[in-house]
DNA sequence: ATATTTTTTTAGGCATGCCTAAATTTTTAG
DNA sequence: CTAAAAATTTAGGCATGCCTAAAAAAATAT
């Protein structure tokens, strides 16, 4: 089935909003992303959801069906790979590229962009260092490993999450961890495995083996 | 003042229509050309109207004003571009970039366009020979030159016209004489410096020196 | 537990850009 | 010159995707 500029925008906002955030999406957040009424994104929502790309019980939020998922991440693969576009080979700098593979990533034709994937040299991530999908629609691995894997005294750089409830985010937030955090492990206790680590010159905090489970870091 | 896809795509074929028939544009030709209905045609040509983008009277045809002329070349200008990209970065064939370029020539962003004519080279016509206009909305010069300012015995093909009167076009297409058409001159009279025509295999036909000062060839 | 606030949905409208059917104007043929 | 044919326009509708105002449901506070 086809989809139009504006379903295909909704799509990719709830994509975008599922990542952070992997419970139903509400309808207030898509309306803030998307700059339109809470009334309108309601509508779009029941529209979305009759052609099967979304789940949506009415005041229960929205989650992207396998094919919305599909439909999304080859939006988000094109806005991606436009931007390496942009800021490799046309020079722009990163901060001017977003607009522009607003428009650009609704361009259709699968071997345009799977041509353009090639000739920018099937690039991993974007400008912006997000992860692009290939063809397949299958994130590439970025080599981040759970922070309870490092060795003592390893320095790393906090990527990403491996799990979103409320509680742990909270948590995170408490202790100033946040998405690139510049962190050394100090030491870690034999007896349960918890971890003394310094954040980026702050007070070093301790977090437990559990915590660092979920923490995904790079070297 | 802004315009739609919709709009954009009027202007477009308006202009490609006038390089081809320089009066007055029907509204068939250009229901023709957008395939879609002629009272939807009629409905459009009115509001470009309002928007001082044509000229245009009821019954009357439709002509581009110099506003809607410099938005279309610039319309124009971007498609015959990325198709130059498609060809020569992207390596599609001529035939496969058309569809392509058609939505590619509606992202805006100027300098983005001008990028792209740096990062190929400006080019001066695009896969199909037709000229890519300059960022100031000039077509380039061709080589192109008047028939009047050839020698006998030269072979060249009829590229364009340097007038587009009603009576002079009519004439031409009495002659046989198309854009395209292979010419060859066989003699020119040296009393009123009239020439013998050969077009295409067809009857040799006498045209006088006011009509060959007006039509344009290449050799 | 209930009242208030916040979130979400429904209802009714509007602009764009398309359609069909009917009316009108222009062109062509006799 | 007039009648038929062709081209064009007008009128009335429809889908998309947005809006505001009002109603309904859910969350929060007392």
């Amino acid at each position: 089935m086809n989809t139009s500029l504006a379903e295909e925008n909704y799509l990719k906002i709830i994509y975008r909003l599922s990542e952070a955030n992997p419970n139903e999406i509400s309808t207030n957040s898509v309306s803030e992303m998307t700059q339109t009424k809470a009334a309108s994104v309601s509508d779009m929502l029941r529209k979305l959801s009759e052609k099967g790309w979304v789940n949506y019980q009415k005041y229960q939020g929205v989650r992207l069906t396998e094919e919305g998922q599909r439909i999304a991440l080859n939006i988000v693969r094109k806005h991606r790979l436009w931007e390496v576009f942009l800021v490799e080979k046309m020079r722009f700098n990163w901060d001017e590229v977003h607009e522009i593979a607003e428009q650009l990533e609704h361009i259709e034709s699968d071997e345009l962009i799977n041509k353009l994937d090639a000739f920018l040299g099937f690039p991993k991530v974007d400008p912006h260092g997000d992860p692009i999908p290939n063809k397949d629609g299958v994130l590439p691995d970025l080599g981040y490993q759970a922070l309870s894997d490092c060795k003592a005294n390893t320095s790393c750089k906090l990527m990403g999450v491996a799990q979103d409830s409320t509680v742990f985010l909270q948590l995170l937030t408490k202790l100033e961890l946040n998405l690139g955090s510049k962190l050394q492990i100090l030491e870690i206790n034999n007896f349960d495995r918890s971890i003394l680590l310094s954040i980026e010159g702050k007070q070093p905090v301790f977090i437990s083996h559990e915590v660092a489970k979920n923490i995904l870091i790079k070297i």
